[in-house]
DNA sequence: AACGACTTTTGAACGCGTTCAAGGGAGGGT
DNA sequence: ACCCTCCCTTGAACGCGTTCAAAAGTCGTT
């Protein structure tokens, strides 16, 4: 009893060593050789295990993959720290969020490519939309909320709750383009941030204009209806049918 | 040598056949099975050849998807034909193109959702915007472009060019949408087309407005510098490095 | 008819991700 | 000592997409 009690606690130390190891074996060999090269055979035999127990301990290539963006998660929340703490300029702040994610990725960027096919098959877990993805989605969700309450610029108080989903949805859009960029230090990518952060803060600013009022609305209701995780009534219609 | 000119002009009836009896199996049973489920033996046995003979005519299990992707280009380029000649109002034919998309994609909603993620790969000559999709993407491009021509709206002159692509884009965008998409009929992709071509169609309107005038310039050269395909200069940056 | 150069077709084989029945091995109860 | 149970580990085997050397067919030339 006591002792199966230190094992829950310990959580099976014996076993917990070798899920690590063949872990981090993994995501060596994934930055070594990149995605597709690195086989599973090749895993267990540089873990020194075999290729069932792998399976054992990870239900697939995918789990393998997933621990990786957890580690790359917890890297950007980390390098986003001095941005956050930093100037107060929103535009500023955007770009050092998004310039930020594409440092702490650009180690990653030949073999990130090749598993992103999995993202967007919406079977997968590995899917930035899936359920599985939801603790990751919020933690990226809450820097961009960050990012936003942090700044000098008053947001329109319609937009506040959906923006930083928003701004979520086309960081996913800066991760395709850098999938797809092929330049030397992800440069093009880089530049596609320096202009665009500016125009989405001038255009979170304008959002507060009276001509706009309208179209902003609209707007938010169709984010808050459609947007991923997205709980709260919108404006003006329900997402359910009540009434339809 | 009159012969072997025969055969040029009538394209090798023989072997002609045989590239159509395989293409058309392997498009009956991506529709009937799915494509995960669907096995390149599985076409070959149910077209009466050899595994190794389909691999003569197709490079592999995607370019039997390539060709499913022309047959609904086709189907779409068809469909939308009376939206283009109908009603002016550009709302109006937002919707239609994207509606009559959704329309001719449906019966493949199903198995298209499965091999969408080799779209992601940028490695795939499936992606959209893979060099080899360039027909593909132009002729979906032209179709926005008729659209946005053919309505009442005057677009602002400096957009015109980049806006049938930031239209496709857009739709890109459905598309992944709907590929997540669970509803019935596709229910939910068709609200969010209901619910965004107005907000589309009235965002181009304003884009005229005079406040509005420094920040629609400045999507205007993002949108020339990243989006694929534009050739044209942007208004005060070259794409290239030529003063970097 | 026979040859030769070619296109077309074959099916065994390869390497991959994944599965699974079978076998340790550690520890508690008898 | 023995067994029982549960966690861990194994490696052969499956089905897949894909490759390739070799066989079979085609057809103009001799």
């Amino acid at each position: 009893m006591k002792e199966a009690k230190d094992a829950k606690e310990a959580k099976a130390p014996k076993s917990e060593q070798t899920r690590t190891l063949i872990l981090e074996t993994a995501l060596r060999l994934f930055e070594e050789r990149g995605y597709d090269k690195t086989t599973m055979r090749a895993i267990a035999q540089e873990a020194g295990v075999s290729v069932g127990n792998a399976y054992y301990y990870f239900t697939g290539k995918d789990a393998l993959v997933q621990s990786f963006y957890d580690r790359l998660a917890a890297e950007h929340e980390a390098a986003v720290k001095p941005v956050l703490e930093g100037d107060k300029d929103l535009a500023v702040r955007i770009r050092g969020v998004l310039l930020s994610w594409l440092d702490v990725a650009e180690p990653y960027h030949r073999f990130a490519a090749q598993f992103f096919k999995n993202a967007a098959d919406p079977e997968s877990p590995l899917s930035p939309f899936s359920e599985e993805s939801v603790a990751a989605r919020e933690a990226a969700i809450s820097i961009h909320e960050r990012c936003l309450r942090g700044s000098s610029t008053r947001t329109d108080p319609d937009m506040t709750d959906v923006l930083p989903q928003l701004m979520w949805l086309i960081q996913m859009g800066l991760v395709l383009f850098w999938v797809y960029d092929r330049t030397e230090g992800a440069e093009r990518s880089r530049r596609l941030v320096e202009r665009t952060a500016p125009i989405g803060a001038r255009a979170i600013a304008l959002s507060r204009f009276r001509v706009l009022r309208p179209l902003v609305r609209q707007i938010h209701d169709v984010l808050a209806d459609f947007l991923p995780g997205s709980v709260k009534q919108p404006t003006t219609e329900q997402p359910g049918r009540e009434k339809a």
